[in-house]
Formats: structure tokens, sequence, C-alpha cells
RNA sequence: GGGGGCGUGGUGAAGUCUGGAGUUCACGCCGGCCUGUCAAGCCGGAGGUCGCGGGUUCAAAUCCCGUCGCUCCCGCCA
């Protein structure tokens, strides 16, 4: 006979009536009419009510008063129907009750810094700074829950196909590419420094040689960037790989995966199969590389219609080879204020302006520069556009990245969802060798170890250049990027070498890993899914801390336990570190508050 | 590095624009009444240096400057 316990409040049914249940968990709430009391028992299966009664002396009278929110409990009763009219149809177990018989209170709770109860959303700060009472609220026990049946629908699925799951270290060498490194001082090598791993890229590549073929791994991943709301310092990649793999084989694991997770989190099936778009259309549809294709309002090019425009503005962009596009935002209702907000907020995205127009109910365009448009031109918009009396359209002539970009945020703004109760998939496929700096260079999109579509075409039309390399996008969000990887050494030197990378320098960061590729590297490709992204969005939460169970703060904080903090200084002499005068006295400066 | 929002009894909010007694609401807490509620109800009570520092003013939660914290966004995130 188990000490505490012989059922869960939260699984109890009307099939349980008679039973005599040994329940055990915390007070979620409670109503003392004075003689009767009514608890709402909540344990990790859910809540059920108790009722205790003083006629059936469960426990002595005082004991009865004394009891509060959140004290850990631990009842014998017995489960019976609820009386006539007192069913609760809100509750799982909204038929039954437990009639008490015995009452024990394992564990008393101070009065609570905020409020357990669901209803009432107290301040973050506040929340993380007592997790483990966050944690007990509804909405975060799910999150909870959800999250490992994601993480365990992803280990069936791979499972079943033969993958291993291998640990790769977290104590790894810098490299000076991609974000910054989280650095972890070496006490054996003072004054050397162990990175953190900001993906196990290199070492599942290793794993390809050395013959794993299928591998997968739940792996923490490190970038020391500043954080946002789908953006921590430490998060949880799914990484896999596979040996003798192409693009195609990597999309169909991914889609058996995510078509798992989303059946066994939201009992759902998707549609198949996952549909696939190419960067370039992305970007000339959505102006994005991760489009939310759940709304059209997809971007219209107009350069046909103002090909001989005389309207200065626009003629002017387009012979400088920039383009005129536009979206069909729908009926927004807006006034002109609101088109001015419009106008505005392109420019704060760094368009030169906005056009905007109004389909009148006779189809005529509505709009401040109608004036300096032909009929021809009029008539094509709307047409081009298919406006619908009402509809609000909206135009940026620009350098042709610049309108894609602005048109693209607008579009978002303007018809984005505010929840994920629709899940829409895509692969992004066929990502472009280099991005364009602001500086008008060229930059690897991607890490070198990335295979080209073609070295020649990499080499010779940088700016056109195809890599092997691909994304999956939920909801506009970016769930996760894979590639082909370059097996050959030899095309590895040539990639390094377009990438600006020396022979020397190569060597020298990577020596050990273009080794590796010399001893009989499979062809190989792979892929990582952000964990805490996907989750969020099964879950519809707005931020990767709801499903994080001990996330940090904007400024890398934890208000539980005060990390990061100060070390004694013998720790840091054994480390061979001295930290500078003036950061050692902004220590004692930072004067907290609340 | 830059821009926006927020900070008021234990909790969440209103009050701040337009300065005039720590005012208000909900929850929680304490005490009393109450045997079928499920946000239980009714009555009473306690509890705040308005994040912190400085300035303006006869007077500051309110206006100004600085600072700390939380948050959203741009940059950044191969």
């Amino acid at each position: 006979m188990a000490k505490y316990r012989n059922a869960h409040g939260g699984n109890l049914r009307a099939s349980d009536i008679g039973n005599e249940v040994h329940l055990a968990g915390w007070i979620a709430r409670r109503r003392d009419h004075g003689g009767v009391v009514f608890l709402d028992l909540r344990d990790a299966s859910g809540h059920v009510q108790v009722v205790l009664n003083p006629d059936d002396a469960p426990a002595s009278e005082e004991v009865m008063r004394r009891l509060r929110n959140e004290f850990c409990i631990m009842v014998k009763g017995v489960v019976r129907p609820r009386l006539e009219g007192t069913v609760n149809p809100d509750m799982p177990t909204g038929e039954v009750e437990v009639g008490g018989t015995s009452l024990e209170v394992l564990s008393t709770a101070d009065t609570l810094p905020f409020q357990v109860d669901e209803r009432f959303d107290a301040d973050e700060g506040r929340r993380l700074q007592y997790r483990y009472l966050d944690l007990r609220r509804d909405r975060m026990a799910d999150n909870l829950r959800s999250r490992s049946t994601a993480i365990r629908a992803m280990r069936h699925v791979l499972d079943d196909l033969d993958f291993l799951e291998v640990e790769t270290p977290t104590l790894v060498v810098s490299t000076p590419e991609g974000a910054r490194d989280m650095l972890v001082p070496s006490r054996l090598r003072p004054g050397q420094f162990y990175a953190l791993p900001q993906s196990p890229q290199l070492f599942k590549q290793l794993l390809m040689v050395a013959g794993v073929e299928r591998y997968y791994q739940v792996a923490r991943c490190y970038r020391d960037e500043d954080f946002r709301s789908d953006r921590q310092v430490e998060f949880t990649q799914l990484d896999l790989e596979g040996s003798f793999w192409d693009q195609d084989d990597v999309l169909d694991t991914l889609q058996a995966i995510v078509t798992r997770v989303v059946k066994d989190v939201r009992g759902i099936d998707i549609p198949h199969p996952i549909p696939r778009m190419t960067y370039a259309d992305a970007i000339a549809r959505y102006g994005t590389d991760k489009p939310d294709v759940r709304f059209g309002m997809e971007i219209v090019d107009l350069g046909e219609v103002f090909a001989s425009s005389e309207f200065r503005a626009f003629a002017a962009t387009l012979a400088d080879g920039g383009t005129v596009r536009g979206i069909n935002a729908g009926d927004q209702g807006l006034s002109r204020a609101g088109f001015d907000k419009l106008v505005a907020q392109a420019q704060d995205l760094g368009a030169k302006g906005l056009v905007w127009m109004v389909v009148e109910e006779d189809g005529s365009l509505r709009s401040p520069v109608a004036k300096f448009l032909s009929e021809a031109e009029l008539s094509g918009i709307a047409a081009t556009m298919d406006g619908k009396p009402g509809d609000a359209l909206l135009i940026v002539a620009d350098e042709v990245a610049k309108a894609a970009a602005v048109l693209g945020e607008l579009r978002l703004s303007l018809g984005r969802p505010d929840n994920h109760d629709d899940l829409e998939f895509l692969f992004v496929v066929d990502f472009p060798v280099f991005e364009r700096t602001a500086e008008g260079g060229f930059v690897a999109a991607h890490h070198p170890f990335t295979a080209p579509l073609d070295v020649a075409e990499m080499r010779n039309s940088p700016e056109t250049a195809v890599s092997r390399s691909y994304d999956m996008v939920l909801n506009g969000a970016e769930l996760g990027s894979g590639s082909v990887r370059i097996h050959d050494p030899e095309l590895q030197s040539q990639v390094f070498e377009i990438l600006g990378v020396s022979a020397d320098e190569a060597q020298a960061r990577f020596g050990w890993f273009l080794e590796a590729l010399r001893y009989g590297t499979p062809p190989h490709a792979g892929f990582a899914i952000g964990v805490d992204r996907f989750v969020s969005i099964l879950q519809n939460e707005q931020n990767i801390r709801e499903v994080m169970p001990f996330p940090k703060t904007q400024t890398g904080a934890d208000p539980l336990t005060g990390a990061p903090g100060v070390v004694a200084d013998t720790q840091l002499e054994e480390l061979g570190i001295d930290v500078r005068a003036e950061v050692r006295a902004a220590w004692s400066d930072t004067t907290s508050d609340s």
C-alpha cells in the first residue's frame, strides 16, 4: 500500500464512484461554509473537489478551519456522485466529488507572493523569482506537460527510424564565426576558455564520419546574443543528421516528426505533404524568408503597370533598377489618419514612402496620387491587385530588397493572426549562399560546411548562387534550418577560399575537422528544430519563456537563483582571471531595488 | 549600441496628461457569521517611504534630470 495515495484526483470519473481513494496534493481553492468545506485539490493530474463535512468528522474542526490555499495535504475519502444540480461541467472531474473521511496536513504554506490562481497574471519578474509557484499554475503545468509530450513524440519517431541518440560535449572550443560564444574558463589551463556549443554542428558531422548514419540529440545550445521573445541565451534543439541522405530524406523525416508532435500535442493531423517554397519565391511573394502563409495579402509586382509611367516617383525608381510593388490589404476600414500611420510605419522601416489607394464602390481608386496617374495605370493597378470595393492598396517604390522587406512587414502587421489556432508548416528551400550586408558586400548566409548547389556558380555569381540549405517555417516563425553538408575535403577547401578564409586560417581553425573529412566521409545532411519555439507555438504562447521551466530575463538574469553572480577571489585566482578595477567598482554600485 | 512601454499596500490595476491630505477597485491576508459551494456569500479589520536618487515648486505618485529593474522592437542571432 502506497504511503500517500492510491489515486490521482484529476483522473477520477463517474466510473470511480464508490471507490475509496487516498489523494495527496495542494489546495487550489477552498470554500469554507462554516460547516461544510469544499476544497479543490490539485495534483499533477488536475483538480477534483473534496468535501469535508464536520458530521463525518474527517478532521478536527480546528484543522478544517486552518486550511489555506496551497497547503499540501493528504485526504482519504470515497468517490461519490455530486448532488443533483451541483455537477460542474467546466471540470473534467465535475460529475464526482470525494467525500473526505480523513485529512492530514503534510505541509503548510506561507501567504503567497502572488496568487497561483489563473485569473491573475503576476509581474513576470515576480513569477520568475518564484518560478516553483508559477509552475503550479494550470497553464504552466500544461506547457511543461506538452513540452514533454512533444519531445517524447520526437523520440518515438526517430527511434522507430533507427536513429541513435548520441550526446556531444557541452564544453567545446570557441570559434569566431556566428553568434557570440558563451565562455567557460579552464582551471587546468589558466587563461584558456571553453565555449558552450551554439549547436552540435561539427560533432554530429564527425558522427557521420564515424559511421553512426542516423543521429539525433535533444541538445542544449548557447548563443550569447541579445534576448527576444523567441530567443534565450540557452535553448533546446532537436538536432539530427543522416548519412547517405539528401534534402528529400531530411524533409521527409522532418514531416514525420512534426506530424507526430502535432498529433500528440494538439490531437490533429496536419495536411501532407508540407508545402515547399523557394527562398526567391518567399521573398517575392511575402517579403521574408519565413512567410506566414496562414493568410494571403501577397505582394504583387506592379512593374508592368508602370512600365511607361509619367509619375516621377515610380518612373525614376524603375529606371534605377528598383521596383514598384504592392499588397492588397483588404478592407481595413482605415481613416486618413490611419493611412498616415501606415506611411510613417513604412518610413520607419526604411521605405522612401508609401502610396495608398482605396477602391471605391464604382471600382475607381481614391488616392492622394491618383491625379498623377493615367486611367490605364489606375485600372491596371486595380486589376493586377484584384481590388474590390473597400480594399486598401498599399504600394511601395524602392530598391527590390527594400520594397519586399517593407511590404512584408506591413503585411504582417495588417493581416497576421494573433494566435496559433491554425498551424501552417512550410519548407523554404534553395537559400542563397550569400546574403548582402548593409554595406553592399556579401557574407555567408550559413555556416561554411553547407554544400553549394554548384561550386562554380558560387564562385562566379555569388549574388545568385544557391546553397543546398532549407528552413522549416511554422506560422511565420523559423522553426529550424538545415542543409546538405560538404563531405568532400576538396570542395570544402574551395568553399573556404570563396568565403575568403585562407587555407592557413581554415587549417588553424578547423584543421581537425577538415582532416576528418579525408577519411571516407559519407554524403550527409541534417537539420535542427528549435524545440522551445515549436512548443510555444503549439501552446499558443507568445513567448518561449512560457514553455521553459526556468528561463532568464531579458538581461540574462535568473531572479530565482540570482545568476549570474560574482565569484570569490580565490576562484578567480585559480582561473588566472583578473577583473578590471572599473568592473569591480560597478559590482558594488548595482544598488538593486524592489 | 538605439527606440518604445511599464514600475502605486502581499498581488493586479485605476489615479500621473491637467501638481493640492496615500484616494479608489478587485484579489489575497487577519477576525466574525454561515452546512452544497465551485471566482462561495455577508460583516468588520490590518496592510503602502507611489522602484531608487536628485531637481523645480508653498506643495510632487503626478513635472524635469539621472539611475535601477522588467518588457517589446531595431541592430545582433554563421
